[in-house]
DNA sequence: CATGAATGAGTATTCATTCAT
DNA sequence: CATGAATGAATACTCATTCAT
């Protein structure tokens, strides 16, 4: 990669990061391009070179973010030795939501954009590959621990569906109780489902 | 109520009403108020007679029509013989996910806003006195069928979002899979949900 | 006058003190007619029975304020034992400096509009009937002191022209000089004024 | 000064003048924005580059003008041969006199703002730098002169706020008389004014 | 006389986008 | 590639005024 090569990731890098701060600070309808580019310290004509328009930058963000927050729950586990699938994906879930309390203007930003959404656009956008990691992890682990599974994705899809809503409500507005008041029953019901649909093999 | 009153009333649901077909229309960001008021056959400055700004419309207009789904539900199993809590419970989450299927203008607008949080501002808001009706008339049946249920809240809570999620999903994306595909999968969901945290008495 | 008349004038007096009161705190342009039949507790439509529009109701309040002031001058002088004309022109500036000092929001609200302007509209209103006295006082004391003055008009206007702006400039911007600061000067400059154009007798 | 910069300070000047003729025809309240921009021949957004609002523009014509007053009168005075520091204070007054006789909307717009507030500001913007010129040579003919004088702001400001002041009442409305009329009252005045603060050495 | 809902022309202001430099 | 001045359509919102009740 070039200098030019490496010039041009950088602004890109820079363009989203400040977007981002300023889509968590004001919120996206309220962040000008005038604000991102100010902030940037580029020129206005500068941001057209990188993005189409606001919503294209969002979108990329999107998809960015939640990625990136796969790729951290990923690595979390690779550290970790966690027996069972089921421990895994509790795992996992526990991680996420610990980012996300950790983290509410994340979480605001992603809203309820964290969802099945993110694999879903994994055939389009080469960004998610990270994502498609995970899902092959998933996959991976399943397998080891000798599940059967018939339909694999929709119970990943449903755990993440569940996951993402309730993270929502009960972190951002302690809705109907806190995210900690909560969390046994989340659990309890990830255990649900996957009672329900998968079969430890034999 | 005087003819006045009745006036008022009259121009505020059209204003509501005239919204909404735009919203569905265009979306809600190039709806424009002139747009609004122009249809409704109302001068500029009526509009703010009745709300506040754009997005004062539009919350009020999420409410209601959120409010509106669960009224009809609500009516349609009044009129119907349906035995037993789990089943009335099915009975309700298909009529919804029906609906939401026949009108996807709806499911767009209100968007992934078919949640927890309508309940949430029932104690601010007349607007939602008729979801308190259908929230009351859930505690009644649980009573009725002697369905014992520590927290009720949190359960009705974690079906309407896992509701609201999937369907958003499916119905509008097909991702992963269709809604008629995913039913059984959300149906047993449910059955699980409810096995959990609920015990039959006796 | 009767219990109707009565009532016309005291919403024609609450119309005008409540905009005084909004004048002063948020500035002629920010107060809208809005504003002021709230504050005043009238309907809108109410305004429009006493005032043409908000102009009208700012030179009447105008007029009527400096009037006031003047009518206070001239009982505080009533009460007084001073000698000579000179001296009564003195007493009187200090009352109006002192009134203003106490009351800058009334200053800021006349600004520039003590002037002779409130003589001049005299003729076509009657409301200043009462600056009217003022006039006339002035002129008796002139001949009740054996003053001789060819122009009694040009020398009234001059200080109160003087005064005017001064008192605008030094009391509230302090600039170039505090009030204090000045008033020896300004004492000194309507000495030099009176010398200069008005001879006692003999 | 580059083409750009120089084209920048071609549409603030043209803005400027722009406002100006409109604040004269139509007064300050009517123009609109679309007023100014439509006749400057330049698109809206223009505008806001260049002021923060209307009242921005006003603020700096009323600057503006009334400093290029100050500058047309000591160029006035720099071409003539004129004795004595009276005879140039009276050269100076009667020089701004005719300005603001010949040109009643410059009169109007700047209105009672021809006032000591105009040295004030000095040193707050650049603009009125060329104001300063005017009071540097103020205290220098003085000095030249020997004229001694404790306070020369305060006579300064003294006349400049009684000449402000009558001009508004009698050129624009002849009252109490007119300026013709009025003039040899003002020289009156000022000499009794510049006899009593200023003592000429020796 | 009094009301206050309705009006809608009018205005300031924003901001995504372009393009000459 | 980068810039940022210029654009101007688009839009939210205001508020003096009217008039049916």
């Amino acid at each position: 990669m070039g200098k030019l090569e490496r010039n041009k990731k950088e602004k890109n890098t820079t363009l989203l990061q400040t977007a981002f701060e300023l889509f968590t600070e004001k919120g996206f309808a309220k962040t000008t391009i005038s604000d991102i580019v100010n902030r940037a310290g580029l020129a206005k004509g500068t941001f057209y070179l990188y993005f189409k328009d606001k919503y294209d930058l969002r979108d990329q963000l999107i998809i960015h973010k939640t990625g990136q927050l796969f790729v951290r729950a990923h690595h979390a586990i690779a550290g970790k030795e966690v027996n069972g699938f089921e421990n895994k994906m509790l795992f996992v879930v526990d991680f996420i939501i610990e980012e996300l309390k950790k983290d509410k203007a994340l979480l605001t930003f992603i809203s309820k954009n964290l969802s099945w959404g993110i694999f879903k656009h994994a055939f389009e956008n080469t960004v998610t590959e990270e994502s498609q990691q995970f899902y092959a992890y998933y996959l991976e682990q399943m397998k080891k621990d000798h599940i059967v599974c018939k339909e694999p994705d929709i119970v990943l899809f449903t755990i993440i569906e569940l996951v993402g809503s309730t993270c929502y409500s009960c972190i951002l507005y302690e809705e109907p109780v806190s995210m900690e008041e909560y969390l046994p029953y989340l659990h309890q019901v990830i255990h649900q489902i996957l009672a329900a649909f998968t079969n430890p093999e034999n």
